[in-house]
DNA sequence: GTTTGTGAACCACTTCACAGCC
DNA sequence: GGCTGTGAAGTGGTTCACAAAC
């Protein structure tokens, strides 16, 4: 029994109830972006309702799973029925902050922050990029993706204007640091990284970080010890969420 | 007192002897390559030993960590010295298969595709781009990073030639599964997926997926949680290495 | 004195299994 | 009969703290 109660009767309708007593686990957190993909899927094939079986199935999670965590948001299922599918995800993307469309800057417009510019996801799923930003003043003015390419120079400016919550840093290893401090100081707390480097910020700011190289180098070791020893350690990966571009608690 | 005992006093050289008794855990298999790339910097600045501490600074997970992470490996280490540090480097990397120079294939070049074929870590952190694939005909003979892009119809042809054990997938959503069925039927069996697509495969096949927006969407989250309920749950984030591209166990 | 290697304690997450509700 | 929500049990990972080795 929760200890508070929001049930939401009347589908077809999104609710907006009381926050979910309990802190939600990072593991959780970290799989909510998925559950939030698969509900988008499941609106866009017109299915009004999805059981913690099915829902399970197509984020590639178990079910168990599924409904401990989304047991940690609230009470939205219904015994008997499953849950209903727009409010569901509606209530994720409130818990993941999605309605706020966070305004984003990347850093580093090399051939990475290129793809990241262009990259379409970002605004179907919560996110505007507000600034390209590069140190290499022969890029400065050239568009991508609609955008011009501004002058690192101007990125406090560009923070406070715009209210940017999200750094990317696209950036090649040896300039992260100094960006990520440029960064910092212009107020922004969470942070992409790119780069192959290990940021150090002070401990109110979040970071993630995605190294390409790195995700191969875990892929290599699952393969050279399936070859060698006899033992297939296989499917060891398949159900990890992050694995992901990196970071975590 | 570890069941196989591989000591190696003369430093400078590089030891290989028997392998660990313990299976490795997926947490510290994950941070293996962290470890790796700041070795490699160590040896960059000639340092010839590292202590746990030290390594652990450089790396941003913490030194008990550090230490238990690397008994599984073997006893490589000596005690109120700490480790040898080429020594190490070559350990960690060969228990990733690094010494493998694994071919890899990239399937889908688009931007995030020609990014990741001109990304110069890859080369230089054990792997080798076998080849560029696309099904866009019209794309089929353009040079990318010194290499053709050549019709996914040759795909079985080429991981046969030469001999692709693992696939990165960097195209459309919908594409993704069919693509990635191709790979499997060519016998590949490491996947890196980068797009938003949930892969189904065979259990013997090992899968990692990088979703961009979900990065965003985790550092969403605690922003959001940090701006509103008042108690700031910042540096949840700090020391997971995956977060990585996204995903993982 | 320094630093490793590792049991033991601790903590977080996962999985089970079932009562409660439709 | 079907499906959620959740205590309880199980598993795996982290941190502590210290004996052993240099």
């Amino acid at each position: 029994m929760p200890r508070f109660v929001n049930k939401c009767t009347r589908s077809g309708n999104v609710c907006s109830v009381s926050r979910p007593a309990r802190r939600i686990p990072d593991a959780t957190v970290a799989r909510l972006p998925l559950y939030h993909r698969g509900l988008m899927e499941l609106v866009r094939a017109k299915r009004s309702t999805v059981s913690s079986v099915a829902l399970a199935e197509l984020t590639g999670v178990n079910a168990a799973k599924v409904r401990k965590d989304l047991s940690y948001l609230g009470t939205y299922g219904t015994r008997g029925v499953g849950y209903d599918v727009e409010n569901l995800l509606h209530q994720i993307g409130r818990e993941l902050g999605l309605t706020q469309n966070w305004p984003v800057v990347i850093v580093g417009i090399g051939n990475l922050g290129r793809a990241l510019a262009t990259y379409g996801g970002f605004s179907a799923r919560g996110f505007r990029i507000a600034a390209l930003l590069d140190a290499d003043v022969s890029k400065v003015g050239t568009q991508v993706g609609g955008l011009a390419i501004r002058p690192t120079a101007e990125l406090e400016q560009i923070v406070h204007d715009e209210a940017v919550a999200i750094g990317i840093i696209a950036t090649p290893g040896q300039a992260a640091q100094d960006v990520a401090d440029q960064l910092v100081q212009a107020g922004v707390r969470s942070i992409l990284n790119f780069s192959p480097a290990v940021l150090a910020v002070p401990d109110d700011v979040a970071v993630r970080r995605v190294d390409l190289a790195v995700e191969l180098q875990i892929l290599s070791f699952y393969q050279q010890h399936r070859e060698e020893p006899g033992l297939g350690a296989a499917d060891l990966l398949a159900d990890d969420p992050l694995l992901t571009l990196a970071t975590g608690a």
